[in-house]
DNA sequence: TTGCGATAGTTTCAATTGTAACCATTGAAG
DNA sequence: CTTCAATGGTTACAATTGAAACTATCGCAA
């Protein structure tokens, strides 16, 4: 079999981690997110969980932990904890529901609206400054390729493999 | 003090999560990655970093140590474990510079070639379908946007705060 | 030579995270 | 009323990761 196509190298499919897209997205993802969680790390002790569920509260208040796994793409085990330690810390107050004690109701204490309100500019102005590097066409058209890469990679998820 | 301008949060500074681009850039790479990372630990049992060291000496051999950290954007400690791992799977070969014997050469043995010729299609296949998302001109976007962002976040990223 | 700061890489220990098992409550079925 | 699967959430334990200290070697200087 004279250079079998079945078991040689093609050029094709040679990778090449620099231009390989889902390499570079994770790369760029890191040091955008290091970034940001330094600062809210530094500043309030905060951690990316933890600043996530109280960014998510403050738009949307009372929602359960379930609630707030979905809308933070959190596990709900992360979730917990990240509620334990702002309840410890007294930046979130926690009640039940009346006619289903299962379920939590959560909400920011003023003590965490006062952090998120703090935190909220900060993470804006770092996205702003990043996004100074594209023209307005371009930050639209990022937008936009975001979406559709999403909604691709959560099909493939589904379809093959892991689709639990 | 009615409504008052400095202790209320104006419209400029409220966050959705889910419009805050490095969120979603966040979300986007653990899908990404995590759907790729299945293949190929299902598969072969490698980890992210052990896939990563894999492909860059596919097309770098005797690289030492310190440069595989440098190209993978992965700490020596991390290259470390994943290299420590990689002998003991015997898929890499490791030798040390005459001249300088802290110096390691490292590079893939017959069975790291292997698996790397069966993960690169897999991987470039993951992508492909990915990308098939978007249009062929969507896709150069795509790539110079990543690359304008992480040239700014790398920019950001020394400027202030953590600029060690 | 000896000494010393820098570089390559490893080890150690603590903190973070992920998985699975677990407890409590609910709702619906018998 | 019991029983039992499903749901909300927590706990326990193992695996991963990160930071700092450590070892070994090198290059240069006195």
């Amino acid at each position: 079999m004279p250079q079998s196509a079945r078991a040689s190298t093609s050029s094709r499919d040679k990778l090449h981690l620099d231009s390989f897209v889902p390499y570079r997205l994770s790369v760029l993802s890191n040091i955008v997110s290091m970034s940001i969680a330094h600062t809210y790390e530094r500043e309030f002790g905060l951690s990316i969980p933890e600043w996530r569920v109280i960014a998510v509260l403050a738009r949307y208040p009372n929602l359960s932990a379930i609630e707030v796994a979905e809308r933070t793409a959190m596990d709900k085990v992360a979730v917990s904890r990240a509620v334990q330690s702002l309840l410890a810390a007294r930046r979130l107050v926690r009640t039940y529901d009346k006619g289903d004690r299962r379920r939590s109701m959560l909400r920011l204490s003023a003590a965490g609206r006062a952090v998120y309100t703090r935190i909220a500019p900060l993470a804006l102005g770092y996205e702003r400054k990043l996004l100074n590097a594209l023209s307005a066409s371009d930050r639209r058209a990022l937008d936009r390729l975001i979406g559709r890469l999403m909604e691709r990679a959560r099909l493939l998820d589904h379809l093959d493999g892991k689709g639990s």
